[in-house]
DNA sequence: CCGGATGTTCACCT
DNA sequence: GAGGTGAACATCCG
């Protein structure tokens, strides 16, 4: 999905829904409502309830209702949230740049204003009737260094695939973590619970800065990283050509030099 | 034509 | 039990 970056922009227009109240709802897709829920459920839970609240906790967008039902929003890779016509991301790294009506999975339609489509090409995300938030780790926004600590201790495996891991850290996706790796000088195989005091440090600071810098620059794909994501790539600090493995089950970068 | 791409989940191995 | 792998979803792009 988009990561929480990305997330983070479908908030914000989504929050003009506040207060709005829903007239009906679309969801020709079975497959694309998760936890057992079907489109009737959806529409017994949603219509005729008004939006109370917009958040979001990693790459979930959370819908709060009136009725104190809450839907939770899924993006997987390719989704697009489209609400008054307004696209916040209109193509996404690696989505089509364009829009097919038939790819809109859900729609909410309201009695003032246009309706909030969840557009996704891959079916890769879904809708979620009251999500277990349990099942999520800490906002990786402002993760602080204690809960960093808590997040990587115990496990010996990769730091890469535990800052990937939505149950241990919620928001993380590939590029991010691939740049935040980089950031911090620490090579993604690196045993996560091995790390020193030192090197929390350094990569609690990493997450910490780079996020809202990437946010301001406009989303996930604009770290320094990403123009060498590429065979023969190299080392934007210092020329060394990148190496490139599958850790955490995803495409990874890293300088062999700098990221020990 | 083939392989891979901001993701999640699950079955199946080791 | 902990981890890792591959498949599935479906489309576009190089």
């Amino acid at each position: 999905m988009p990561e929480l970056l990305e997330v983070e922009r479908y908030r914000e227009v989504a929050v003009t829904t506040i207060g709005r109240r829903i007239t009906s709802v679309h969801a020709p897709d079975r497959w694309f409502l998760k936890g057992g829920l079907d489109a009737d459920g959806l529409r017994a839970a949603t219509v005729g309830t008004t939006v109370a609240a917009v958040r979001r906790h990693g790459k979930v967008l959370l819908v709060t209702l009136d009725s104190e039902a809450v839907l939770g929003l899924r993006f997987g890779m390719t989704g697009r949230l489209v609400v008054d016509g307004r696209a916040p991301i209109e193509a996404l790294e690696y989505g089509p740049a364009i829009e097919r009506p038939e790819w809109d999975r859900v729609t909410l339609e309201f009695a003032d204003g246009g309706p909030l489509r969840l557009n996704d090409p891959r079916r890769l995300g879904g809708v979620e009737l009251d999500p277990d938030l349990r099942r999520l780790g800490p906002d990786a926004w402002g993760l602080g260094l204690s809960a960093l600590r808590r997040a990587l201790a115990g496990t010996a495996s990769p730091v890469k695939a535990v800052l990937l891991d939505q149950s241990r850290i919620a928001g993380l996706g590939n590029l991010l973590t691939d740049e935040i790796l980089w950031r911090a000088g620490l090579d993604p195989a690196r045993p996560a619970g091995g790390l020193t005091e030192v090197e929390l440090r350094r990569l609690q600071r990493a997450i910490r800065t780079t996020l809202p810098q990437l946010y301001a620059q406009g989303g996930s794909h604009t770290g320094v990283l990403q123009a060498e994501r590429h065979d023969d790539g190299r080392c934007p600090r210092d020329g060394a050509v990148l190496v490139r493995r599958t850790i955490g089950g995803r495409t990874t970068r890293s300088c062999p030099v700098h990221q020990r």
